[in-house]
DNA sequence: AACTATTTATAAGA
DNA sequence: TTCTTATAAATAGTT
């Protein structure tokens, strides 16, 4: 448009091109500025240029996103509202299965057996009282373990306390003595756990007698257990 | 920038700025166009009129979303991500939730208990136990209703029964061939159910004995209970 | 980036 | 709205 006319097709010295989409580009975004100025319009011009730079006007008192939101709205179509519905329908999913898993929790715990028919219930029973037994197997298991785990600490222990004893007959001291003072020593220096031994055994005997579990559970707030298991239903 | 300059602000006159918009509009599409071609670029342009009327270029193809899309790219502006993204988060955050309600689940039926330490596990344990109890009386509270609704059916058979008999005085006819006649067909004209009452005493007497249950209890599938209750777990 | 001959856009009027 | 046209603005080619 000046110098000579020119062609509208593709300007193909790469050089000219950039000079060209440069000039052009100010010329586009001071038009766009004079329109939104003289005929109180917003305007929004987004390129990108053949080397896939991207350069944007945007009119003032307004952001690009209530661009593409009015945009959007006055198109009708759909730029990312399929994207958005169904991860709202997946999160709704997701939150139906959450309420089913709580309720059936609840369930198990004793509340909202109303909700089920006899069959459920009897069937209900069953598992629960099978899983009793599965938890009691498991406990009992593990103050097995324990006893064992002590058991083993009190003979270590005695080995000890028996190399000590060969020590002191090597040198000839009074063995009597030695005993009692070190028989005190040993447990602390060697972690036997004092309180531990006693403890376990007790509570061996208890669990075996579920009435008594009973009787008992109906008062006390919420254990260790249920902080952990719960934390995340609030 | 013809016939006289103009100053670059609003333009008062209404009409004069809607044939002003109309024609820089024109004049601005056919840049966008030409540098389109030029200089082998995408360009997008947006417009929205005083009178919220929306016009749109956008270079051949290419489409908006496209353009949307590598606006946000390029820019680092956030569109609709926050949405998305916050979306995206709720989503873990439900899925994470579930993992641990289905995990405590499986452990209420006697699966990962090596998770548990002894605490969680005596907790659970005594949870059970008394769920267990709680269920069962929910268990005999149901049979004694079925059993209460049975005998009120038998005591309305009964009624009938003798009111019927009441008639056939009255009428003068022979009761004792009625009787026996009209004895059989009330169970299935007043629904009577035949098998119920006998079933439900059966039941009445199981389960009380846990150790009975247990034993039967090794053994068998999935009952009607499982599946509506495991229903949303796969 | 600056210059400038020329083309193009457009303001005002019809 | 569209057409016309005088004139302002944009810009292609050059430096």
């Amino acid at each position: 448009m000046a110098r000579g006319k020119i062609e509208i097709k593709k300007i193909e010295n790469s050089t000219n091109r950039q000079v060209t989409y440069s000039k052009r580009r100010n010329g586009l975004f001071k038009k766009a500025s004079e329109l939104t100025v003289l005929c109180d319009a917003k305007v929004s011009i987004i390129m990108v240029s053949c080397t896939d730079k991207l350069h944007e006007y945007i009119s003032p008192s307004i952001t690009m996103k209530q661009f593409f939101d009015q945009y959007q709205k006055a198109s009708g179509i759909d730029l990312w509202n399929s994207h958005y519905q169904k991860m709202q329908e997946e999160l709704r999913q997701q939150k139906e299965v959450n309420r089913n898993l709580r309720k059936q929790i609840r369930q198990r715990l004793g509340d909202c057996l109303e909700d089920l028919s006899f069959e459920e219930l009897l069937a209900l029973e069953k598992d629960s009282q099978e899983a009793v037994y599965v938890i009691r197997e498991r406990k009992l298991k593990v103050i097995g373990n324990k006893v064992e785990t002590s058991k083993k600490k009190v003979r270590s222990a005695q080995d000890v306390y028996k190399k000590l004893m060969h020590e002191f007959d090597i040198r000839g001291e009074d063995p009597q003595y030695g005993m009692i003072e070190n028989g005190i020593e040993y447990e602390n220096v060697y972690g036997y756990p004092q309180m531990g031994a006693p403890h376990i055994l007790t509570l061996r005997l208890q669990p075996d007698h579920p009435n008594n579990l009973h009787g008992a559970g109906t008062t006390g707030g919420p254990t260790a257990s249920d902080l952990t298991t719960y934390g995340l239903l609030g």
